[in-house]
DNA sequence: ATTTATTATCGAATCGTTTCGATTATTCTT
DNA sequence: AAGAATAATCGAAACGATTCGATAATAAAT
């Protein structure tokens, strides 16, 4: 079939061995030689075959992308993104993105992707919650691991994270900036490090602004363990307001649930944010375009993936290095849903 | 490191091509020699190294996904659901599913994903359209592709689309069965197929309702080259307004789009859909929690991979067979921004 | 009981690279 | 100018599977 590269160096009268070190960079070969042996190569448009560099280098040139079904569905593309990012940045590596979806149930071993079994990558990307034990599977394989957007205490590894407490403190800053006080609290799944440290972010920065009393008392928060919905807004701003009717602001752990919150005040006739401010987390597409537009965190989704897949490309190459965190900024962008005063 | 087909051949006392048989299922093994050779596997737990199989097999187990970079991190996760319903179906065959993503500038050969110069998957999806050129390029490696949501006239492939007529006929019987008769369309990307079939199905059933006239008026549409926004929704249905105040209701030929019209019409104090009724495209999860919830066309994404996966499948295995357009039902989703009747 | 067909097992070639060590050619030291 | 260091090239052994053909064992046919 295609072209070997024992026919490029015949063409090009050298041995393989030759041919082998210009494509790949390495040892000595003079100018001359490696220049003949490059136009054989753009002649002939030889690409040397993967499998068979995989199998002699004993590397894939693969990284797998392992993320849950319903995160990849997910409507506002989060995980997607960062999936985008970590192939923009593969390429950069020339190294190919396998990608592997698990349920959330918890189904070892059917739930192992299968490039896993088949030693079909270099290292593998985690991005989101996965099932904890098949977090000790992968764990225990002793493959790079890089974490984008999901952490486990007891288990060390390369991370991604975004901002989330400084993103929530520039949230609870411009809602107080503008006089709000009595501000509530509403996220789901909140096992997630993610949700955890957004709330964190929310009670250290109320206490410092002196509103710690409020953030204390639970009547002001509503936190659940569904998966983010709208539905979640909605349960949460009515159980909230029916234990603090005098409620000025409510940040949402992410934009998803600060809509279903939309929904319902306006179903209950508040007027936003006139009576009570509403801000989200994540800076979705819709949060620009809702009614009213809602004020959020922008987290920049893609650079988390780019991010993520130079942690692991470093990984690869160099094993023993100290795990490290890297943190992406984010930046709170106002809209009407929050804009108080003019 | 690893352990090789080589040690269970040994460890079981027999050959390695005995192994191999089992593995591969192929040929003639006594029942208790398979059983003896499979023990062996699952006590060491064996799996064969990829990249060794496909060199000498000459068959990799991966399929290539291709979209645009635009697509898969489109807020809606359209293509980010075709992608999971290709990687769930993949699992079935035991295939990797490798991603490529490419932007929209034609800029071949940059553009040309990786796996495809190390031949390094047996087939490829597409998602969505790609650059015309770069479709080429593929056709012309003459590698088993599917098409999901795209096609091009003048090349023959397995194409898996949604009903995009059907439904748009559903939706122009569902606002005339109200007494709605003149309907407008909006559409931004007009040159992609399913936006084609879109306009001609509203085209073909106005007519079929006695409302040609109206349909063929140009004023009464507005079609635009943009990528799909919610900005197109806007101009749309302003530009439209102007020439025919008496403007009943519009098709959007996406939930985005409507999204935008939407908006537009709030801002212009119409009630909707008293005022005007207004449909999308797609059905979102935005569709079911906007305000008001948008009626829509829904189209199953997750299924649309399926069905693409189990294409090419076929194909690779039978590269002979004629090509075949799958079309997947839809369904309209009647909800508040077009029940005017209650 | 011999031939023929079927089932079972194996040895060896093969897939297309990388890489190690050997060998030769060139350049640098002193 | 001889020896040492460096640069250039090559041959051959891996890498870990599949698969073809040969051979041996068993079953079926006459």
């Amino acid at each position: 079939m295609g072209i070997t590269i024992k026919d490029i160096a015949k063409i090009a009268g050298v041995s393989i061995s030759t041919v082998s070190l210009v494509i790949s960079g390495k040892g000595y070969v003079s100018q001359a030689t490696r220049r003949k042996i490059q136009k054989v190569i753009n002649d002939y448009n030889y690409r040397p075959l993967r499998s068979a560099q995989q199998l002699a280098s004993n590397q894939t040139g693969n990284i797998g992308f392992i993320t849950s079904d319903v995160h990849l569905s997910r409507s506002e593309a989060f995980y997607s993104r960062i999936l985008l990012g970590v192939e923009l940045e593969a390429r950069n590596y020339d190294y190919n993105v396998l990608l592997s979806t698990v349920g959330e149930g918890t189904n070892i071993p059917k739930n192992i992707p299968r490039f896993l079994k088949g030693r079909d990558v270099d290292g593998i990307i985690i991005a989101g919650s996965i099932p904890e034990d098949l977090l000790w599977y992968i764990h225990d394989i002793a493959i790079p691991v890089v974490l984008i957007d999901y952490r486990l205490p007891d288990l060390q590894h390369d991370v991604v994270m975004m901002d989330n407490r400084h993103g929530i403190q520039q949230i609870v800053q411009h809602l107080t900036s503008q006089g709000l006080e009595r501000i509530g609290f509403i996220a789901g799944s909140k096992n997630h490090p993610s949700i955890k440290e957004r709330f964190e972010g929310y009670q250290i920065t109320m206490e410092q602004f002196g509103l710690g009393n409020f953030a204390r008392a639970e009547k002001n928060h509503f936190l659940v363990m569904q998966e983010t919905s709208s539905d979640i807004g909605t349960e949460g701003i009515a159980s909230i307001l029916k234990n603090e009717p005098a409620l000025q602001a409510v940040i949402c752990a992410n934009d998803t649930t600060a809509m279903g919150c939309l929904k319902e005040l306006q179903k209950r006739n508040f007027r936003i944010p006139q009576d009570i401010a509403v801000v989200g987390f994540d800076d979705n597409y819709y949060a620009a375009i809702s009614q009213p537009t809602l004020s959020s965190v922008h987290v920049p989704k893609i650079e988390m993936g780019v991010e993520g897949a130079k942690l692991l490309m470093d990984r690869i190459t160099n094993p023993n290095k100290i795990y490290q965190t890297r943190t992406v900024p984010v930046e709170v962008v106002v809209r009407e849903s929050s804009r108080v005063t003019t």
